[in-house]
RNA sequence: GACCUGGUAGCUCAGUUGGCUAGAGCAUCUGACUUUUAAUCCGAGGGUCGUGGGUUCGAGCCCCACCCGGGUCACCA
């Protein structure tokens, strides 16, 4: 996007590069100035006892907020720790007769935004603000066009905070830079992944990639974007899940992989819906979902304490606690526990009649599994508010899952809710590749009675479990709400840095 | 997709029952100031009121359509 008209400030900010070149001043150098510090380790660790450690402190960043008092000046300056106040005095940074690298670069051309680099030491003003005394002033890069301004008092009121979310999403560059509290979601957003991937290298777990172009969008039920590949003239689409790639690796003989990636289902947005969305699927031999439930445990409560410090999270005022056990409740039991209904004996005509009392409309296509889980959707789903395991689901809305060992007509299945949402959903994998064909085919049957979400038939994935597919447990969570969840935020806007937007007007 | 709500200066906002040249703070520009910190003080400039139509003597305000956000619901097993 081109702007045609240029306002006040952006004519003001071109003319002062102008100046600045003009003054034979590079306002974008090619060569490097490497920081010897960060703001806020200075601020931390800086006192006057110890003032000879910080005699010549080099530092970086950007100027974002000026005071010139006349013959000396402050700035402060922000780098990636935080911020620091400059103090430049004119017979300091040009000490000779010509003073135009102060009255003129410094007073009049450098605007907040700007990255300068300063060399110095440090102390302590009057009214004892740890600064940086500059001795050596240098243009990094200009900024062309002005920063909204945030203003903090001493009590810690934020004055014009760049608020707009619109605003705040499109340009996120601008966002962290004046809001660097939000930094802070992101920087715990990495922590969390690091936690998960060295947890599971621990394990023998291994990383791997598996393809998002897919010719077949299997392992899960949603609407997928499609697109085309020119040479090979062919139809693809982009994943919505990586599952039955990541079982053709346990076919292949790997005892452990997971997957974090992205993965892209073509359905609506809202709070929690992202187009593209980052998820995590991790698969392992010989285990079964028991197990897999106790390694859940596990993993959450390390992750939240590399994210928190303790096993425990607020969110929304809500204390959240990640150390296991966590509560293990079958389906059945959750709607009767929660709704008061005792459905386990109904059959699908029951269960449409209960629906109707309690204010659910069966569609017509909605089987026994699906009947279930709107059951439990409007009855239970809200209740659990603390990490639970729900168990033991209906074979028809889990394709892929292995019957229960003791419960007919149930599958061998969790998914871990907590504050009331899915955060996660697991499996005892079906290998056994006779009932797995019958189960693709029980999906093109619901397909048939107008099921748009019923899951693809895949031969490949067939032939692959033909070849024979050890015992195998898998899970799939969901890093961004597992992120929003650790780090108190309602909104996947929050946690993504540059959530799907509408284009933009010109 | 439905409903609710919003879009006014670079940013955050005010703008009365439709009525003078559309306002404020910060930011910007002039000037003063060598320990200030929401710096202060003097003065000044800056607007397609989301876009396009309509009603009216007159529209930021009323009506219609559209664009872009936010919220709720539906959808997302």
């Amino acid at each position: 996007m081109s702007d045609t008209t240029l306002t006040e400030q952006e004519i003001v900010r071109r003319d002062n590069l102008q100046k600045i070149e003009e003054a034979g001043i590079n306002p974008f150098p090619p060569e490097a100035f490497p920081p010897t510090h960060f703001a806020s380790e200075i601020k931390a660790d800086f006192t006057e006892e110890k003032a000879e450690a910080f005699k010549e402190v080099r530092l970086t960043g950007r100027v974002m907020n000026k005071r010139v008092m006349g013959k000396a000046s402050f700035l402060e300056l922000q780098d990636s720790s935080g911020r620091i106040q400059l103090y430049v005095s004119r017979d300091d940074i040009a000490p000779g007769e010509d003073k135009t690298l102060y009255n003129t670069v410094v007073k009049k051309l450098l605007d907040i935004g700007d990255f300068v680099g300063v060399e110095g030491f440090v102390f302590t003003t009057r009214v004892g603000e740890t600064t940086v005394h500059v001795k050596n002033f240098k243009f990094l890069g200009k900024s062309l066009r002005p920063l909204p301004i945030v203003k903090r008092d001493e009590d810690g009121n934020v004055y014009d905070a760049f608020t707009d979310p619109e605003l705040r999403y499109r340009m996120r560059y601008v966002d962290l830079t004046v809001n660097p509290q939000f930094r802070e979601i992101f920087v715990k957003r990495n922590k969390l992944v690091r936690t998960i991937q060295s947890f599971l290298d621990e394990r023998g777990i291994m990383e791997v990639e598996t393809p998002i172009l897919q010719p077949i969008h299997g392992g899960a039920a949603a609407r997928p974007f499609a697109t085309h590949h020119n040479t090979l003239d062919m139809p693809l689409f982009m994943r919505i899940a990586n599952e039955l790639y990541l079982k053709r690796l346990i076919v292949a003989g790997f005892d452990g992989v997971y997957e974090i990636g992205k993965m892209f289902r073509n359905e609506g947005m809202d709070r929690t819906h992202n187009p593209e969305f980052t998820m995590m699927e991790i698969y392992v031999a010989y285990q079964d979902y028991n197990w897999m439930m106790d390694m859940t445990e596990t993993l959450l409560s390390e992750v939240a304490t590399a994210v928190t410090g303790n096993t425990t999270v607020n969110y929304q005022g809500t204390e959240i606690d990640f150390a296991g056990p966590y509560a293990r409740l079958p389906i059945l039991d959750a709607i009767k526990i929660h709704g008061g209904v005792d459905v386990s004996e109904m059959d699908e005509e029951g269960l449409r009649v209960v629906c109707k009392e309690k204010g659910i409309h069966p569609d017509k296509t909605w089987g026994y599994g699906k009947l279930i889980d709107e059951l439990f959707g409007e009855l239970a789903e809200a209740k659990l508010i603390q990490p639970t395991f729900v168990t033991d689901y209906p074979v028809e809305m889990s394709p892929l899952t292995k019957k229960h060992r003791t419960k007919e007509g149930l599958v061998e299945r969790f998914e871990l809710f907590i504050k009331g949402k899915e955060v996660a959903n697991a499996y005892t994998e079906l290998n056994d590749p006779i009932v797995q064909r019958e189960r693709f085919e029980d999906q093109l049957k619901l397909a048939a009675r107008g099921d748009d979400e019923a899951m693809v038939l895949d031969e490949d994935f067939l032939r692959a479990l033909e070849y024979g597919m050890p015992p195998t447990t898998g899970i799939g969570i969901g890093i961004d709400r597992l992120t929003m969840l650790m780090t108190d935020q309602v909104s996947i806007q929050e946690v993504l840095f540059f959530p799907q937007m509408r284009k933009e007007g010109e």
